[in-house]
DNA sequence: CGGTTAATTAACTTGTGGGTTGAATATAGA
DNA sequence: TCTATATTCAACCCACAAGTTAATTAACCG
């Protein structure tokens, strides 16, 4: 529905189908064909999923005669991996962990 | 639209007023009233909006007399988060900036 | 009790998401 | 050039998301 880039995002990864097809992706590129194949479904509908993916930006695709293989493109993870750590808490945590992780590593350096 | 956790959460996150609310509750507890106030819409498409993401498990409510105060809720959002970083790459590129910065502190650390 | 405030439920409209089938396009290869 | 393969486009269906208004429930307060 809305088409600023971090909803985009969002709805795409909405779909497990559409996870799916990127966690495939994550393994390489493929063409429409493969990246149907595990699905139950027509190579039309996937034809779509990848329409949605590529108008994400999470995925381009080349031309390679009558293929066009996609490729897996990570950058609108950034914005929405961004996103959800501003909420997800608990910064302190994370960072009094790394604390002591630091403390460790500085002991480790100078008995 | 498919009612997995990871699907139910993604897709709460693709809306900017849901993101918006969520954004409030970061700032503490908040009524009904209080998180419809900023939007354009009436009091009840902002009711649909809180079920949402309540059935996505991102925010609570409780009882106070008539008023129902929201909470923001965070656990969603891990699994969400290690979805995204698993595909987000590049590990190695991080791994290897904190390689450096341990390098750096253990110089520091024997001098 | 009656009125006011907070919030939800109900019924409805409209748009779109996800799927289908069937036709069209593009390219390789015989 | 003709055919097979890969992919998309078009038209359609159905379910649901997101909004509306109107009615309902729940709790406080005078």
């Amino acid at each position: 529905m809305p088409d600023d880039q971090l909803s985009l995002t969002f709805a795409a990864l909405a779909d497990p189908t559409r996870r799916a097809i990127l966690a495939r992706l994550a393994d390489g590129e493929a063409t429409v064909n493969e990246l149907a194949e595990p699905f139950d479904m027509s190579l039309q509908a996937v034809s779509k999923h990848l329409k949605v993916l590529e108008r994400a930006g999470l995925i381009s695709r080349g031309r390679d005669a009558q293929w066009r293989p996609c490729r897996l493109e990570t950058a609108p993870l950034d914005g929405a991996s961004e996103w959800i750590a501003r909420y997800r808490g608990n910064w302190t945590d994370r960072f009094d962990r790394l604390d002591r992780e630091i403390k460790q590593i500085q002991q480790e350096g100078r008995p």
